[in-house]
DNA sequence: CCACCCATGTAACTAGTTACATGATTTC
DNA sequence: GAAATCATGTAACTAGTTACATGGGTGG
């Protein structure tokens, strides 16, 4: 389970409230861990009665508002977790079970939802690859930066195979 | 939700027990929707009892052995469901969070695992390749087999992709 | 003054995991 | 006759989703 520890990382990088981190899960980091808002206050929440983290009310805020800073015990479970090993993630996608039932029940006329989830691929990889252009087309990366660029590149490649993928999918589909 | 949908597929492509079911998701179908065998069993039951499918008690097999097959009402389901348009899954990757944590509190040490992540790929992409190679190397394929066929191929494009960035994330985490 | 965004949460539910339990049959 | 595999499940827990609730601040 890594929640939490996205969060942790999340707020290392910079301290912030509930809300920033649930907006933040909707961009870059939400791209390969996503939560929602309800689950990202549910663990602060933990996170917090653990001591991994504390929250100090924002002075001049938003009433309420509070700021989450990275305590040294949780500093030290990001590092403990970090080289604990684990297994990969299990595979979840649901066109794979529905070319298989199509193809245990005769068409069923999936090709619609098919351009529908290549528009998407391929809108998501424009995304990522205009996050590429604007933050790493300079010369020199430093090692932060080219972990980063790691990160985005994962993205790329994953959409890039999901485009190409999915219109074979297509071709198939149509001359069948 | 796709699990039920998952074990409707699997059991219109042949009437079998929980139990199969269960190594079956060890496999085929399990390559991309996985499931224990105590959540096949609980939904099997409330599938039942919807009268999407029926069990019946196999003769001359094992004490309170069951054999699943599907209802009308259940081939409808899965066509309803079929074309009904839905989200895919959303990422979620902890090696991302560990390069990212990796990023934002120094060296922690990732390379380890990455290596026994590439092995991993390594592995699953050279069995795909060996299902590929056993089912898929004759020249003419129904439509039938070429829907598998695609739905092996989305894997195998996957782990490409995934050594390829594995070997090029170690060579970064080298280097730096 | 109304709509929208900021900012927090609670409650109820659904899905998925882990641990435990039981007994029959086959294989060595 | 012991160990492995077949075959079923229950119970307790953890994680994730959906729906609801509340109130302040900002911009038109």
């Amino acid at each position: 389970m890594s929640l939490p520890h996205a969060l942790l990382t999340s707020i290392v990088e910079k301290p912030c409230s509930g809300y920033d981190l649930a907006r933040r899960f909707d961009k870059s980091i939400g791209y390969f861990w996503h939560a929602t808002h309800q689950q990202i206050y549910r663990e602060l929440a933990r996170m917090e009665e653990q001591g991994w983290v504390s929250s100090t009310e924002v002075e001049g805020g938003r009433a309420g508002k509070r700021k989450f800073e990275v305590l040294p015990a949780g500093r030290a479970e990001l590092r403990r977790w970090a080289v604990e090993s684990s297994a990969p993630m299990k595979l979840r996608d649901d066109m794979m079970v529905k070319l298989r039932a199509d193809a245990a029940i005769g068409p069923l006329g999936l090709i619609e939802e098919f351009e529908r989830r290549l528009t998407m691929h391929e809108q998501e990889l424009q995304t990522y690859k205009d996050i590429e252009q604007r933050d790493f087309s300079g010369a020199e990366l430093s090692r932060e930066a080219q972990l980063r660029y790691l990160i985005l590149k994962a993205g790329i490649s994953f959409e890039e195979g999901r485009v190409q993928w999915t219109r074979e999918a297509l071709a198939t589909l149509r001359q069948t």
